[in-house]
DNA sequence: TTGAAATAGGACTGATATGGTACTATTTAT
DNA sequence: ATAAATAGTACCATATCAGTCCTATTTCAA
């Protein structure tokens, strides 16, 4: 299915929150934008801070905040804050792990699609996450491993 | 962590395997190949024929056969073919699944990273996974939502 | 005609990951 | 001091994944 995680779609919905909103707020006040739970904010929460995506403050009026602007904070900086590495197969992530290693050479090749589709995600910005989309921005150049 | 199942990880390599020998080979042979057990080569394969990617032969000297060549045949299909379409979130692959839906506009920006993803690994055959890099299949063109 | 070889289709199980919750400690403003 | 807030950890229920096994069904060949 090629998926992420639903915690790592609520960090990319709070991530938005937080970049539009410029100035502190709460986990409880976050959750209830996002309509989720607020531990289940709180544990997002927690890993963004652990990440350095987010300034956590702790104690009465505490909260978190952002200071990039959503324009410079990419979803592949999200998706790996909650999720690790951005690879497609163990063997692409580390060496070692596969079982079949020794007999397949499939391994660079694996490496190059997972480093395209990280890129991908590195190229979209949480700014146009949260936009809507437009015509201008609907065309796609497409990553290709073949040579031109 | 955005990876894609075992399963799909041995589908690829069978039908590597089975794209270099063009005949027939049997579960049994194809599980020798790739280094898994026979009921499990068996459990993808079946999959496999199911959706159409390689023929199957029951009976004795039965086994399965491609017919496609791997120039043809891209890693978007043998993926489709274990997992399910490629979406990255569940609101991508079907409406209505999503508790936030209402008040998350996002969904059309996930759908076009979701495309873009796809398209990636459509552009992707076979052939080139089980050749060998080489310096001019090195360079790649980049997948953006970005307006030029 | 019979038997062996092979796939088809489920069913089942153990391991792992995920999502969600709860509890306690620590920090900080009032 | 007290209340509000995050930090850290632990826990549990559920779902998914990987692997195995069993019973048809089909087909070739002796």
């Amino acid at each position: 299915m090629l998926r992420i995680s639903k915690l790592t779609d609520y960090a990319i919905l709070l991530m938005v929150e937080l970049t539009r909103e410029g100035e502190m707020l709460s986990a409880h006040a976050l959750a209830d934008r996002i309509h989720v739970e607020v531990p289940t904010a709180g544990k997002v929460l927690k890993q963004l801070s652990s990440a350095g995506l987010v300034e956590s403050f702790r104690g009465a009026n505490g909260g978190y905040r952002v200071n990039r602007p959503a324009a410079n904070i990419s979803v592949a900086e999200v998706i790996a804050a909650i999720e690790g590495p951005i690879a497609m197969t163990e063997c692409s992530a580390e060496p070692g792990l596969c079982n079949v290693e020794d007999s397949c050479n499939l391994r660079g090749n694996w490496q190059r699609i997972s480093m395209a589709v990280a890129r991908a995600l590195e190229d979209v910005s949480l700014a146009e996450m949260s936009a809507p989309m437009t015509a201008s921005r609907a065309r796609l150049n497409i990553i290709t491993l073949n040579a031109p």
